[in-house]
DNA sequence: CAATTTCCTTACCAATCGGTAAGTCATTTA
DNA sequence: TAAATGACTTACCGATTGGTAAGGAAATTG
């Protein structure tokens, strides 16, 4: 049953950083789901930094791939930029856990010097980059126009996952399932009528 | 002395806060930041909530403040978006550790039952919302994707404000610099291609 | 001048943190 | 069958957490 407890308190491990954030989340806690003691958890993954930074590097393998899955379809630059970008929403809102833990990476940057896991993304967004820039527009983009771009339709997509359970407090459940059900179109609508294609 | 030392507090610890998370950051922390014991800490605020909390009222009021400042000064719903957003990115990026907190607590939500400091912010999304439903547009806006739109928006502002450690370690200062002096003209394109006024 | 209040300290406290050591029990291997 | 390995447990550990109690020095107030 080892290789079975193992992935079920990697699970258990994602969901609590995801909600309380390294520090917030206790080894003891994450074992407690499955009624196991923290030394169990310790005698899987040696320590609460290791087990982190296992979620950190599933969580990246798992995105990356999922990204290439994506690219190879489509060649029209503009399509492709669209398809990646609704397939990432789709991606975070369908494992928000690991959009929450992305985001607190990114703001745990501060704090944690390196080691972060946002770099194992950066191939990514040099590819999103290079996407873009390929998108014919009467400006020339510069890298850093590009990757502002890029960071716009990422901000937007990463920021409305996360404040679900805001959006849920503020504004009521159906409301949020309007959004959510058509975000995808007004992402794809912010895309195209930002490159004149609506 | 004492109005003084309250203040230098509350700065410090919404440094701290920032960087590390409710959590993350100790009382003792924030009062060495000042040569103070934790208990002279405890002696001005009575716990560690309650000096979170007073932090979370004084950025909402500061934020709303901020805007309606902003709101006057212009007529046309979409120059006042414009004005609003441009507004709004501007002051967290020079508050920086204002925009960290509040996305912290939007994390941290789902796991802090209520009292969230966003509580504040509803009526500032609100006002947001009955502008952009007034702007001229061929499709009709209902209120959920009115809100999508602004959220759109807020996230490509609140992202990028938050990235700042990340984009420069994985991009450079430079590559940033350029990218945080430009963010604010590209803000202004998205918004008006959106609304097909370019 | 006496009393009180403000601001801060040292001295504690129980609870919890991540982690180590040692041992139990079941399964696998030689 | 004996030895070894894997998967846990209980029993600890020192450090740190947020918080309380009591008191001291200085300023404010009567």
């Amino acid at each position: 049953m080892g290789k079975n407890t193992r992935e079920q308190l990697l699970e258990s491990a994602r969901r609590c950083f995801a909600a309380k954030g390294f520090y917030g989340a206790s080894i003891a806690d994450i074992a407690d789901e499955l009624d196991l003691t923290k030394q169990a958890l310790l005698h899987h993954f040696g320590s609460k930094e290791k087990l982190y930074g296992e979620i950190l590097k599933g969580i990246a393998e798992s995105i990356i791939s999922d990204i290439i899955r994506t690219r190879a379809d489509v060649t029209d630059p503009l399509a492709q930029l669209e398809a990646l970008m609704t397939g990432i929403l789709k991606r975070q809102l369908a494992h928000s856990d690991e959009a929450q833990i992305l985001m607190r990476e990114l703001l745990d940057n501060r704090a944690r010097a390196e080691q972060a896991g946002n770099w194992y993304l950066k191939p990514f967004l040099d590819s999103l980059v290079s996407i873009v820039r390929t998108i014919p527009l009467e400006e020339d983009l510069t890298e850093a126009r590009a990757l502002a771009l890029v960071y716009q339709f990422l901000g937007s997509i990463n920021y409305f996952v996360v404040s679900e359970p805001t959006l849920t407090q503020m504004f009521g459940k159906e409301m949020h399932a309007a959004m959510r059900q058509d975000y995808p179109e007004q992402l794809r609508l912010l895309i195209r009528s930002r490159f004149h294609r609506v």
